[in-house]
DNA sequence: AGGTTACTTTGGGAAAAATCAAACTATGCA
DNA sequence: TGCATAGTTTGATTTTTCCCAAAGTAACCT
């Protein structure tokens, strides 16, 4: 039982099996029979002396310590790919896997260079794999830290130590209201003279502990969601208010479900960011993502 | 050429080779023959497509890529570890490797506990590798965050982010004159009429910016060591003054080579921390260390 | 020139590993 | 009870890896 030999390839039949969620299905994965991640997998169970998953006719599923070892096999093979990048780097290609993190609803919006530097980035010489992960702002931060993510775009009100920030574009987000709302039908005059503050806003789930954007604080408890779509879904109901991004708000604005409460006093603009780790040599192919982007 | 199959026991041989400067030298530590060794090592190149040394019978040396290839494979032996940590810590095993860094001179130290929790720590079940460094503070600090080292022992005033500390012991440091210096035959009334700013202090080097934790701040520039022993030669030769901790200064005092210069204005107490990186979870080794440290 | 050192190349053998088919087991479901 | 599913075990086969000895090469040394 030596763990310093660990086997590589039988941690990548343990990941595949996890992920294909039972043997049976990662055979098509993995291309080899399933007698043969049979063994494998309990090789590897002797090897780490820990049992990973329960499976059978019962159903398939990881136990706790596959659950950890699932996550450490991950880090492992990202710490992997880490060296070879380096071997990329000094072989001067522009190969190499890349891991993205992009907040949630940039797609839609209109200037963001995201897609051109992707289009970029590909068109240049070498073999790239990308990994593209959708999460909120903290998350993307913390699995950038974690050296899970290589480089995120996102709104970071609070920048962390050990990032780099570099602003990439504007979003304007405004305070929207659905039509079935009291203040739906109320003019602008009629607006300035009513206290926002009495009215129930909906929030973003991720903003825990930070001062709101906008200078509007609610006195009575509103609705949190970990999403964007979640935070329509509470103003159509026409019981909240929430600040949502123009570009993503314009569909519903059209449709007439809903429309924006005070443009002035109630706007703000958020600043979206590339953020990449600091102190760590960046890859040849994050250079070349960060240049796309950036030379817009 | 496929990468994503980075032969470990390669990548090994090839660290042993650089440690050993040499194909003939490495034999003997691996227990493999040269040809092997040779064989092995043209194939990393040719995976790797690097050359990675330069040897034959003019001489060994690594090429840049190579020292870059081996600091990489370092770093990722080290990632390794801290799989196979992973794991002795789910098995509930005290195995492992763990990696000290302590400042230097402390093992003179009457006080400190290093030994006995070393001792403590090898009484206990399990199998505990160590690697043992002596550096200087700001060194520590650095392998620390750069994961190369788990724990370190040393006096930090400077506290970094990402880092836990807790203090251990303290340390008297008092200003040291020698025999040969113009102060060593005065008396503490005359000295209390002259002004210490005088002099030429000798300085630790890495206190590069810091404040002196001494209200002393010399005005002349005095010399730098990076070394306490070459402090010691400096107050020695008779030109300059310089803070040493008591007990390390204690045997040249009690041969009357050196003696202390105003203990009650120019003494201070330093004090000793044991740090561990923030964030990351520890493994079983490393809590038991600092167990048997802080258990004192 | 000839010896020595330090590595490379070649060829081959032994051990380890990876793989599969087929038979087997255990469990849920009808 | 019996069928179907999901995984295990076994034994054999193929493939890969690991390694060495011996002969070869290249550079330095005297």
């Amino acid at each position: 039982m030596q763990l310093d030999t660990i086997d590589l390839r039988q941690l990548r039949v343990f990941l595949t099996v996890a992920d294909c969620r039972g043997f049976s299905p990662a055979q098509a994965e993995l291309n080899i029979s399933v007698s043969t991640i049979s063994t494998q997998m309990s090789d590897l169970e002797t090897r780490l002396g820990l049992r990973l998953c329960q499976r059978g006719r019962s159903g398939f599923s990881l136990t706790e310590d596959g659950e950890r070892i699932y996550k450490a096999a991950q880090t492992l093979f990202r710490q992997i790919d880490g060296f070879n990048n380096e071997v990329y780097d000094l072989r001067q290609e522009l190969s190499g896997k890349l891991s993205l993190g992009f907040a949630d609803n940039l797609v839609t919006h209109p200037t963001s260079p995201i897609t051109q530097a992707l289009d970029k980035l590909f068109s240049l010489e070498g073999e790239i794999e990308i990994l593209l992960n959708v999460l909120s702002p903290n998350l993307l931060e913390r699995e950038l830290l974690d050296q899970r993510l290589d480089i995120i775009i996102g709104a970071f009100p609070r920048h962390l130590q050990g990032i780099n920030y570099q602003p990439l574009f504007d979003e304007r987000q405004s305070l929207y209201c659905g039509s079935r709302h009291p203040l739906f039908t109320k003019n602008e005059k009629e607006l300035a003279s009513i206290d926002l503050k009495e009215f129930r806003i909906a929030q973003r789930g991720y903003t825990a502990g930070r001062p709101h954007p906008s200078n509007l604080k609610a006195a009575s408890s509103g609705a949190i969601s970990y999403h964007m779509e979640g935070l329509v879904y509470l103003v159509l109901s026409g019981h909240f208010l929430a600040h949502l991004p123009d570009h993503y708000a314009k569909k519903w604005v059209t449709s007439g479900e809903i429309k924006e409460l005070c443009p002035h006093s109630q706007s703000y603009i958020s600043t979206f960011e590339i953020a990449s780790r600091a102190g760590t040599h960046p890859s040849p192919v994050q250079r070349a993502f960060l240049k796309a982007l950036l030379s817009n």
